[in-house]
DNA sequence: TGACTATTTCGCAATAGTGCGAAATATTAT
DNA sequence: ATAATATTTCGCACTATTGCGAAATAGTCA
């Protein structure tokens, strides 16, 4: 059966900047709560909290809470590889 | 240097059903002419002819007129690994 | 319990994306 | 030059996305 996250809306759900350098923060495969990543998308909580549920919504990460944070990780590796290959020179 | 087409440009550019069906329908390596992609994706030839802009403004198409028609190649192929990996069951 | 911290949800205004049909452009054939 | 074909451009109405701040929720600790 096929999944139910097809691929546009895989594309669609890191078609912004500030998604896309979450997927980049959590790329090395470490977690990180969403203090960070709000620091490292340079944008309101509110705002990065909505682009982390649309994320987590695409299948692309998945999210732990312990304590009184939540914790994000990746789940789709893939699209690590696919970024690294639009990041060269020559593709 | 970087390229002036950043990822989260690419995936804005793969973020519709259409253009994704545009590139799979590339993805063989075969040219195709707008006519097949109009048919291909149940769309009118304006709706097409500007997704098929969308895609080309981000490189990863390209187009080549030959007489009457203009025919289009995937200039991205590392896209088309991307989408199988999304299409596998366990991805 | 109440205060404190981390995060999410909501409602808003502004902007961007979508598909369509009509009109424009370009190439070829008569 | 005229007509026919293939494709693109334009303008429109509609819907979706974006970022924000205020308010809500949830967990921890005194």
């Amino acid at each position: 059966m096929s999944s139910k996250h097809p691929p546009h809306l895989i594309f669609r759900a890191l078609a912004n900047e500030a998604r896309v350098r979450v997927v980049r923060e959590l790329s090395g495969g470490e977690e990180k709560c969403v203090c960070d990543l709000v620091e490292a998308c340079g944008l309101g909580w509110s705002t990065v909290s909505r682009h982390l549920s649309v994320l987590k919504g695409a299948g692309v990460i998945a999210d732990e809470k312990r304590g009184l944070q939540v914790f994000y990780r990746l789940t789709l590796p893939c699209v690590t590889n696919f970024i690294d290959c639009l990041e060269k020179p020559s593709r």
